[in-house]
Order: structure tokens, then sequence, then C-alpha cells
DNA sequence: CCTCATTTGTGCGTATGTATC
DNA sequence: AGATACATACGCACAAATGAG
């Protein structure tokens, strides 16, 4: 109908069709008005809508480049980072930012049903789909019933097959919190995003077969590039 | 710190506060140019802003007008319509559209575990907040499991009343499954919106306390009037 | 570290189209 | 039919952030 409607549906064929890949700079506002022969402010337009629909994303001074497309992330009673990613045709990827045995604090004792001051094991990380970041987590383990977590957690670089070697064969999820938070300067750093960017954060309670609280996540997820979907079956 | 982003946030608390209730008209963009001191691009800027959060609707040739406060609904394993609105503050209605007993079809049956062909009794129907419509549903139930479902609808106007009265004293959601459409003619003349406006659709499944399925539910949300939220505890 | 060209963001002025009342 | 009001589009100018050198 309009011309910048136009203009932003063949914008939008060129990255569906993969002309335009995922990270790609887009040319400039100038040059994309010269190719259409329309006003700078038309192609803005143009380019607004795109925003919209989280498909570009544009940094002042640099330009504006082709998002990331959103990855779906099923909320459920098994939540599994990995498995999720690759049924999502995803690469998964983890890394591990720090890890530490401590003192429980009063949150963290009540969350896994521990005695104030029980030692916990803490591990904070960065969790990647085809190797950008989409969500940073912070693992919190009941340190005494898991003897040799920390030493699994890093030959495995897996939550699942660590808790494995610690004797816990399954977890389920037993809650899951969800509110919206802006980005920190830190997260915003870890995550590539501005400062103030919309992330969700998911506070769950993972529990073993008897019940028993194994692990309390509190994971703060890329909203842009990451779509929560429900699935309580 | 913006021009634009400071007379949006001036019109955001003016609607907050009350000034600007709902449905009401703001003054066009020319007089609030005029009483900003800027051009109208600049007044046009911050209402894209306010549009853009679905606090404000633009109408060509009639005016921007404030929009309905989106209600919260949340999403989980116990999903209680009136509850929830009361909940929000909103005063709750239901009206029905029509019922039937009939043959299910493949889908309801699978839906509902039952023979292809079982009967069912299906229930169409306008869910409403402070008297304005905000879902339309269609519930499906099994008719054998149910007897006098459709009398207990009929003088209860209520499907939690309802099923109690035929021996379910709980139910609970097993799945969730949310797609987004455009709203066909009927259903924009129902839900009083534009053919088109996009609107949510939720596909689910609700069992009795052993699990079997006491209904299946078809629910089309009024997207700018209802905002879903999941929290499954 | 600083400079500087590049690129997006903001803002004003103007004109025309088009739906609403 | 006419006035009003929003939608689109062009042109110009400057600010602010980026990134290369």
């Amino acid at each position: 109908m309009t011309l910048w409607s136009r203009i932003a549906d063949t914008l939008r064929r060129e990255i569906a069709e993969g002309a335009r890949p995922e990270g790609s700079k887009l040319p400039t506002e100038g040059a994309l008005a010269a190719r259409f022969g329309v006003n700078r402010h038309t192609v803005r337009r143009a380019l607004a809508a795109l925003a919209e629909d989280g498909l570009v994303r544009s940094r002042r001074g640099a330009g504006t480049f082709v998002a990331a497309a959103t990855t779906e992330y099923p909320l459920g009673r098994r939540v599994r980072f990995r498995q999720s990613m690759q049924a999502a045709g995803r690469v998964p990827g983890k890394r591990f930012l720090s890890q530490e045995t401590r003192s429980a604090t009063v949150e963290e004792a009540r969350a896994l049903d521990l005695q104030p001051g029980a030692p916990v094991h803490v591990a904070d990380g960065i969790s990647m789909a085809d190797g950008q970041p989409v969500a940073l987590f912070r693992s919190t383990f009941p340190a005494e019933r898991l003897p040799g977590l920390a030493e699994a957690l890093a030959s495995e670089g897996s939550v699942t097959r660590a808790l494995a070697m610690c004797g816990v064969d399954d977890y389920t999820r037993a809650s899951t919190r969800l509110i919206a938070v802006a980005a920190t300067a830190e997260e915003a750093v870890h995550l590539h995003l501005g400062v103030g960017a919309p992330l969700i954060l998911s506070e769950a309670i993972n529990v073993d077969a008897e019940g028993r609280p194994v692990e309390h996540g509190l994971t703060r997820f890329a909203g842009e590039r990451i779509a929560l979907t429900l699935d309580h079956a």
C-alpha cells in the first residue's frame, strides 16, 4: 500500500530468504533511500516497522543489523536447556563464569529446604544458542547432598549430566516464577544487549524423584531472543 | 531526555492519573504541538510511543483516543475467569450464545480422550470485564461423563459451578497452546473490534483430579484488552 | 588518545492524501 | 459538500554515538 510498507516488505523478504543473514548489517539509511528512490524518513519508517517486529536492531553511529530469530523455549515440568535448543534447531552452548562453595543465604536455604548456613555450591554462567548469548544463569545446589558436583560440572559442562554423576538420575521442575526486569550494565555486557533491555527473570526450583530440591535456578533470559512457551502437561 | 519522550511521559502520567479517562479523545496533534511548543511531528513521535505501549489508539480523521486499560489474566494450572477478573479489580460477566449436544469431531475426540463420534456438549459464549467483551469462548465437554451439564450451565452461568453440580469438584489445566490470529467478521462484531484485529487464540485442556479431560476450551482473547500472564507456581 | 568521517536519532518546515464527522 | 484531523512523504539541519585510523 504505502511506500514505507512496500519497502518494509521487500526487506522482510530479503531477510526471510536468507539473503541477509542474522547479524549482518543492512545498507545505511541513506543508501536504502537511494536504492528505493525515496526520502530517508520513508526508509526510517520502514525500518521502524521491522524493528517493531523484532527483525532488525539499530545502533546509533553503527548501523542497522538483522536480529537473530527468537528461539522457542518451552517451560514445563521437564526443562532441559540443551534438549530444547536442539529441538529448536539451534546449537546449544554454555560457559561458566564462576563457581564457588559457600554458606547458603536465607533465601537459598529456604528455596532448597536446607538449614540456614548449610553449604551450597553456586555456579554462574552464560547459556548460548548458535554461539549467541541468550541467558545468564545462577544455579545453586545443596553441597552436602551432592559431593563432587563442582568437578562434575566443570568436566561435563552440563547440569543434567553433572547431577547424574552425583546420583540424581532425574529431576523435574517444581515451580517457576517469571518477572520482567531491566538489564544492568553487567548483564548487558554478557548478553550483548543495551543497558535497560528487557529481561525475563525466571526463578525455578528443580526437585529429584523424591521431591527433594536439588537445584535453585535464577535465569535471566534476553527477552527479545528467547520466547518462553508454557506447556503444563 | 528527548523532547518527544518528555511529552510522552507527560501524557502517560495524565492518563495514569485519570485526568484522561478511558475512551476520551486527546487534543488534536496540532493542539498538542501548540501546548508543548513543538512541531507536530514531535507530538506524533510521542503519540507513536504511547500507541506502541497500547495506551492510545488513533483513527485517521477522527482523533487519538485513550485505550482501555488491559486486564491481567494469569495462565496456570488453575485458571478461573471469574476469580482472575475479580483479582484484577474488574466485574466479570458471561453470556452464552449457543449450546448444543452432538457427536465429537476428530479433533475434539482426541483432545477429550474420547471415541470418535462420542457425544459432546458444546457451549459458545462471550466473556466480559466491566461489561466490555474481552473474549469469545467455545467449551467442549464429554456429555456421557457429565449428565445434566447443559441445565447446570444455563442455570449457574459458570463453568466451575456447573462442573461441581456434575460431580467435578476440582479441575486443573493440563496444557495451553497460544497462537495469534486475525479477527473474522463475526468475531469482530461480538468483541466490538475491527475485522482483522489481533486475537490470541488459546487452546486449553482441563482435567479433573484423576487427570481425565473434562473440558476442551477454545478462547479468542481481544489481544489489546487482555494481557495473558504465565505463572505455573 | 584523539580526530574525523560515518551513521543513526531528533526536530522543524512544508505539502498532499484520505478518512471522519 | 466542506471542515477537521490523522497518514504519508519530501527536504533540510544538527546532535550523538560509533568505529577506523
